[in-house]
DNA sequence: GCCCAGGTATAAA
DNA sequence: TTTATACATGGG
């Protein structure tokens, strides 16, 4: 078991249930299970103390990394909530929301499938890819390796009942496999070309893809911008844009969608 | 049954 | 270039 002291801007609801990851679930007791950094495991917080139960090896560099324990959020929501007070009043109630380090390919395959879908139904999609195709360690199944997916046939990944995101899965797998979208070069490209390469992907497009650079690439000025965002903008940022957020936009746009979605009645 | 869900591809205007 | 519609599936 990992323990570790002193953790502060972390809330596990806010940070593993707010829409950027789909393989964790609430125990009741408040703790989460799920599956990362190559471990099932079960998290749980008791004040400022940080429990890591896995199932398999242990690697506490690993899990601070995956959970952004060593970026200083308290500072990015000092810089922010001067930007505007309705921000800043957002960053105080989701302060305990961390932009997760995930895997790249889990995460534009994720998103894949979130498109025209609910997160409930996307944690079952992404657990039926994993218990199929997954690889089986200390007995979790991992998510499936991209050159896994790239060899099936439209009828078996079928299977995981993605509906017509299927063939978004295949196509995201055999490009990833083949190198054609290289995600290890992505991390380094600027933004611009970044999103372009993500949305040679049939399936991907500008959400999808900014979702992906976010939560699967760390690049923490990316903005995914959906219905609800478009909205929760025009009613409570009127006139601003993404980019006049800064260069943590996208930790912004997460402190304003928990926010907003908890406070229905700020919009008219 | 109808509507919606952290969108996108495709066709038509 | 912008706007409309279909898309699979499951829960409310």
């Amino acid at each position: 078991m990992i323990v570790i002291h002193d953790v502060t801007d972390l809330d596990l609801e806010q940070t593993l249930d707010c829409g950027q990851a789909f393989r964790w679930r609430a125990c009741p007791d408040g703790s989460y299970k799920g599956t990362a950094c190559g471990v099932g495991a079960v998290l749980s917080l008791d004040g400022s103390s940080l429990k890591i139960e896995c199932a398999g090896e242990e690697n506490e560099d690993d899990w601070r990394h995956y959970l952004d324990l060593d970026f200083p959020y308290t500072q990015v929501r000092e810089k922010l909530s001067k930007c505007h007070a309705v921000l800043k009043e957002a960053a105080e109630y989701a302060s305990g929301i961390r932009i997760l380090n995930q895997e790249p390919w889990e995460t534009l395959c994720s998103f894949i499938i979130s498109q025209n879908n609910n997160i409930q139904r996307i944690k079952g999609i992404v657990e039926r890819l994993c218990d199929m195709f997954g690889e089986r360690k200390d007995g979790v199944c991992l998510f499936p390796a991209a050159e896994e997916l790239a060899g099936r046939r439209i009828s078996e990944i079928s299977e995981v009942r993605a509906g017509f995101r299927t063939k978004y899965i295949l196509d995201a797998a055999q490009k990833v496999a083949s190198g054609e979208v290289d995600l290890s070069s992505i991390a380094e490209m600027p933004l611009h070309n970044a999103r372009h390469t993500l949305m040679k992907i049939s399936g991907v497009g500008p959400k999808v893809a900014e979702c992906t650079l976010l939560y699967g690439f760390h690049r923490l000025e990316c903005f995914p911008m959906d219905v609800w965002m478009k909205r929760a903008m025009a009613e409570l940022f009127p006139g601003m844009v993404p980019a006049d957020f800064g260069e943590y936009a996208g930790i912004a746009q997460q402190y304003i969608f928990h926010y907003s979605r908890m406070h229905p009645e700020l919009f008219g």
